[in-house]
DNA sequence: ATGGCGGTGGAGCACCGA
């Protein structure tokens, strides 16, 4: 049995107690982190293994940073997506078993307040997302086992944000945007949240802004995906809503799954 | 999109995020 968690931390430094919380009360085997905002030589490598933890970092001043922690070893296998080395948006770790776990942050693409016109975030996160899904493409084809869990930064329906009215336009739910996501799942990636929760009003963020916590204006933004091949041992998965009211929140909560690798093989 | 937004860098306040 394994428990994998992806979580937007938004600072790893400012988290770091919430971070100590999740890893005693839900002990996961795995945790994929987005938005760290800093670089290796400011993370506490040792501090976590003290924790029980082996990380692999792709760190970034202030902005960005994925990360992936094991309690099994790990090793590195990409920091980047192919062309897009210039921010920590993507890193890939594997354990001795095979097991592929990728964390990421998609961009989130919105042009400037006082450029409303400039189109080149949006155009960054598009061709970031088509290259996702190239290399997804490639593990499937080679029937790879691997989870991959972060930060989408895509409003996929209507019902996964409190008021769609709010968003139209933006570029967390632009069409051309929202395809992207969508050629995603048709690469056959399973959302395991969606397997246990399909229901509208799902979320995974509330702003700091606006009281959006107390009234529940939230917006799903997060998710985990298995390799096909790991659809088999998913026993559950969701989200630990709970820590959006927790002191110093980030705006994301954590999200997990549940994998039972003996049911999978029983199957095949 | 915005109640009294949070975080970073660098020591003001601009910039980023969603």
């Amino acid at each position: 049995m394994q428990k994998i968690i992806s979580w937007n931390v938004a600072s790893f430094r400012a988290r770091l107690p919430l971070v100590k919380m999740l890893i005693e009360k839900e002990n996961p085997d795995v945790l994929l982190l987005q938005e760290m905002k800093l670089e290796a030589h400011q993370y506490p490598f040792e501090e976590m293994e003290k924790q029980g933890y082996y990380t692999v970092l792709c760190g970034q001043k202030s902005w960005n940073g994925v990360a992936v922690l094991a309690k099994k070893p790990l090793e590195t296998r990409m920091t980047c997506l192919d062309g897009f080395a210039d921010q920590a948006r993507f890193v890939e770790a594997v354990l001795s078993d095979g097991t592929t776990l990728i964390s990421v942050y998609v961009p989130n693409g919105q042009p400037p307040e006082k450029m409303p016109q400039d189109t080149s975030r949006l155009k960054y996160k598009l061709a970031w997302m088509q290259a996702l899904n190239a290399y997804v493409t490639q593990k499937i084809t080679a029937k790879e086992k691997f989870i991959l869990g972060g930060d989408f930064n895509v409003i996929f329906q209507d019902g996964d944000v409190y008021n769609p009215a709010l968003f139209e336009g933006n570029a967390l739910m632009v069409p051309s945007v929202r395809e992207k996501l969508a050629q995603l799942h048709q690469t056959g990636v399973v959302n395991a949240i969606r397997q246990f929760h399909p229901q509208s009003g799902l979320y995974t963020f509330w702003d700091f802004q606006g009281g959006a916590w107390p009234r529940n204006h939230g917006i799903l933004l997060d998710a985990l995906y298995v390799s096909p091949t790991l659809k088999g041992c998913l026993m559950d998965a969701g989200v630990l809503k709970e820590y959006r009211a927790f002191e110093k929140p980030s705006d994301h909560v954590p999200i997990y799954c549940v994998l039972d690798e003996a049911v999978s093989s029983k199957k095949v």
